[in-house]
DNA sequence: CACCCGTGGGT
DNA sequence: TACCCAAGGGT
């Protein structure tokens, strides 16, 4: 568009096409300034499904390696479809939110079985599948297919919350986001479109101190204009984690064997395996916790040793304290009373089953021990 | 709609 | 230390 052009779009010194030229200045900033990012390039909608599924709520610099080892593991979607949900949840683990590999598992089954294999490239097909919502799908059809289908993940949320000077949180505000999202969408690019909104916000519109000097929506910005950038999006009101002691066991048997349990297929950390424990209640001593837990979940007595390692660990909504105490199997058959499954594995068997990251720490304690007898 | 669901990094 | 937040979705 020449400059001739230009001004005869624009009265009184404001542009009358002001989104066009608002999707212009975007998409030349991100011409220079775009990412190199894996999964970009290509057009084949799998690995930008594997990439938008483990970017929900997750770093760019966090999924890269995943990303890798992923596509190495399980290049095409039927070489995912017929893997054993333990080694996608193996190859998976430390990532965090694992209901996003069991769905990835059972949304690759889906596929093979409705469409021959092939990724959908129906909006209503995509968003039927488990794990894709309408960011995600949003993401995949814009970026694999080129579809003008919008997307509104937290990255966006808050440019438009910046970009309108939205005065309530995001959170109340989603019909109208949604809303902005689309209308700003470039129809003729919406998969470089999209890419660069999240760009944006990911380099220059970042949480804190965003670098608005360098922003190409700085003339459009009424967060920027009334300098509140910064104080924008306005934040939830958050209630304070509860923090849960909890008393783990670490119990052997007399053939340096540990008795791991595996967590029931649905709910927190879904299928993974685990030391046994649990909550330690109102004046309780841990070893009496850790011994009436484990008669409580396995039916067998115990008797309580040495602490091995104390972890503190963060999830999304509780924080635990793991007091962790070796244990010797005394009397009883373990029985798998609150889980789907027990063993006994010696300390070199270990790493063929997916743990949650507290329990890492716990086999890393256990590794030191026994490197220093 | 409120709550559940992990982990790593930044401040 | 404690809190925030990150390419959200399911129920």
């Amino acid at each position: 568009m020449g400059r001739n052009q230009k001004s005869a779009d624009s009265f009184a010194g404001l542009p009358i096409s002001s989104v066009e030229n608002q999707r212009e200045t975007l998409l030349t900033w991100y011409a220079n300034a775009c990412r190199d990012l894996p999964w970009r390039g290509s057009t084949d909608p799998y690995p930008i499904w594997i990439s938008e599924i483990m970017l929900q709520q997750t770093q760019v610099k966090t999924v890269i390696p995943y990303y890798h080892r992923w596509l190495a593991e399980f290049p095409t979607i039927e070489t995912l479809a017929t893997a054993d949900l333990q080694q996608v949840l193996l190859v998976w683990q430390g990532l965090g939110y694992y209901s996003r590999a069991r769905n990835l598992h059972k949304a690759a089954q889906q596929i093979i079985q409705d469409y021959g294999g092939i990724f959908p490239d129906q909006l209503s097909d995509v968003l039927a599948l488990p794990g894709i919502g309408r960011t995600t799908a949003g993401g995949i059809l814009s970026a694999a297919f080129n579809q003008p289908v919008p997307i509104l993940d937290g990255n966006v949320k808050r440019i438009l919350a910046r970009l309108v000077a939205l005065s309530v949180p995001p959170a109340k505000a989603t019909k109208k986001l949604w809303q902005l999202s689309e209308s700003l969408l470039d129809p003729e690019h919406p998969g470089t479109f999209n890419q660069a909104l999240m760009d944006l916000g990911a380099t220059i519109c970042t949480p804190k101190n965003p670098d608005c000097c360098h922003c190409p929506w700085q003339s459009h910005c009424q967060a920027y204009n009334l300098g509140i950038a910064s104080k924008l999006p306005m934040r939830e009101a958050s209630t304070p984690l509860p923090h849960k002691i909890i008393g783990v066991a670490v119990i052997w048997n007399n053939q340096e064997q540990i008795l791991i349990d595996r967590r029931p297929a649905q709910g927190l950390l879904g299928g993974l395996w685990e030391f046994p424990g649990g909550k330690i209640e109102p004046d309780e001593t841990v070893a009496d916790c850790i011994k009436r837990e484990i008669r409580e979940e396995l039916g067998i007595e115990i008797e309580v040793g040495d602490r091995v390692i104390t972890v503190d660990h963060a999830y999304s909504h509780f924080r635990v304290t793991l007091i962790v105490h070796h244990c010797r199997h005394l009397s009883g058959v373990p029985q798998a009373l609150e889980c789907d499954e027990i063993r006994w594995v010696t300390l070199e068997e270990i790493d063929q089953f997916p743990f949650p990251k507290a329990n890492t720490q716990i086999i890393g304690a256990l590794r030191q021990e026994t490197e220093r007898m």
